[in-house]
RNA sequence: GUGGAUGUAGCUUAGUUGGUUAAAGCGCCAGUUUGUGGCACUGGAGACCGUGGGUUCGAGUCCCAUCUUCCACCCCA
């Protein structure tokens, strides 16, 4: 295959045949997000890399390795959005949503770039789903967003989810938490695994996470962050999990979950998938007190979550879910001749001007072509206009599924189709409930 | 970035120890039916065998490199 007609590495094309499941995902999620009193907002695709070094943290594997950065021709370093947060941010500062009434709620679908390995469920162009809650500082807006969270994805059918949640307290308890950890890695220091043996000094959360049997081993006995959450933060994330329960949501506290970014305090989440592989966490989040102000805004506390379009529809799929069938074309009119395909026309304009999905032939191919077309792309109804169609004015108009035909006058084409199509949407009641 | 696997029509695959014109099913186009789809039968189009080098009289097949895709690590959604 010629490379120029092969997708750049690590992207994917949502072809016509799938588009309708995206479609269904991205609606259930907005609709949903509606309920909570959140609207759509829709920022650039990129900004200046200092929001996301800045905003995201430049410690973070992320802006660390796997941004598209790039000089502009007036030499401005310009990123991709590895992710919304931060752009989201920016703007709510930008735009002074920030010194409304708060707290104001914002919800983004779109695609982020991250230069990475694809593997299944990482992709280097991937799409997400997130809210922001901007301006809500009590445990209750936390467990708003989390129920939130949970919503979309049982509205969308997703199955054998769990939630993990955890706290990984404010800047203060934080500051007394990774002294901590020092001193406990640094006695096993010799049994460390090499990243390890970096993580301890740049960022020993990150230890809690590695994957390695020993490492994880000795984690496993590390001193654990609730432990050392000041009383505010500790009675924060008690209040969070009395609302989580008064909200009838199942939660394990995992105290390992450490989220990548930097910009987390307090409260954060994780819903994992069993069904996907290795890149199972399919939506995750948490509080983010302090971006707002790094990001040169007002000290405004937040909650948000992101959730990965491509990790949904791969676990959707691999547990069979089943998605609304997609819209098909209503009528389909075969044409011979110059006169009925006129006729075609016309009555094919009529048609979707009422709102009719209604095709005719653009081919000027043969009878039986048209048919099989109609056929293949799933047309309820056909009709066969010809020469004495075109002078008679009357005709045929076939149910695909059973073969019968209804003869009608080609100038009350509206009207009548209106009442063939309630009777097919009738019949396909009375079947369904059968 | 590290490790393992992979690559043959649009899709799924066959292709013997290297040997003439690379095969099948599905899909696509058409005919059998001169104005009627699905089913069946018949025919047709469609492949620089991922790409570039090398070995050989001869490479889809062997060797090297490179790219893609997939899987895992890392990290995240």
């Amino acid at each position: 295959m010629a490379e120029i007609i092969r997708a750049i590495k690590g992207t994917q094309d949502v072809l016509p045949q799938d588009v309708h499941k995206w479609q269904f995902l991205e609606g259930e999620m907005l609709k949903t997000a509606e309920l909570y009193g959140y609207k759509e907002i829709r920022i650039p695709v990129f900004e200046h890399t200092e929001v996301f070094s800045r905003g995201v943290g430049d410690t973070t594997d992320v802006v660390q390795k796997e941004m598209y950065t790039f000089l502009d021709k007036g030499e401005r370093s310009i990123t991709l959005r590895p992710e919304f947060t931060a752009g989201v941010m920016r703007s709510a500062i930008e735009n002074g949503l920030v010194n409304g009434a708060l707290p104001v709620k914002v919800c983004y679908i779109g695609g982020c770039y991250r230069y990475e390995k694809p593997q299944a469920g990482r992709l280097r162009e991937f799409h997400q789903f997130g809210i922001e809650c901007i301006g809500a500082s009590a445990p209750g807006a936390d467990a708003e967003a989390i129920a939130l969270a949970e919503h979309v994805l049982s509205n969308i059918g997703i199955k054998n989810l769990s939630l993990q949640i955890n706290s990984i307290g404010c800047k203060e308890c934080r500051k007394k938490y990774h002294a901590a950890l020092k001193e406990y890695f640094a006695q096993k220091e010799s049994e460390l695994c090499a990243t390890c043996l970096e993580r301890l000094n740049k960022n020993p959360m990150r230890i809690l996470d590695c994957k390695s049997p020993v490492c994880s081993k000795i984690a496993a006995d590390a001193p654990i962050m609730l432990d050392y959450l000041c009383e505010d933060c500790s009675e924060h994330f008690e209040q969070v999990k009395n609302h989580l329960n008064a909200a009838g949501l199942e939660f394990t506290v995992n105290p390992h979950i450490v989220r990548g970014l930097d910009y987390y305090t307090k409260t954060v989440f994780e819903f994992v998938s069993s069904d996907i592989g290795a890149q199972s966490t399919v939506c995750g989040g948490g509080r983010y007190d302090g971006l707002v102000a790094e990001l040169g805004g007002p000290s405004v506390e937040c909650v948000g979550f992101a959730m990965g379009l491509e990790r949904l529809m791969l676990t959707a799929e691999a547990q069979g879910a089943d998605f609304p069938e997609p819209k098909t074309c209503d009528v389909y009119f075969a044409s011979l001749g110059e006169k009925a395909t006129l006729m075609a026309t016309k009555l094919c304009t009529n048609l979707k001007r009422e709102g009719f999905a209604a095709l005719s032939d653009i081919n000027a191919r043969g009878l039986k072509p048209q048919m099989r077309y109609a056929n293949k792309i799933g047309a309820k109804f056909t009709c066969v206009l010809g020469d004495d169609e075109a002078s008679s004015g009357k005709i045929r108009i076939k149910n695909m599924a059973d073969g019968t035909e209804t003869t009608v006058l080609a100038e009350n084409i509206v009207p009548e189709f209106y009442k063939i199509i309630n009777g097919y949407a009738l019949d396909n009641l009375a079947n369904a409930v059968l």
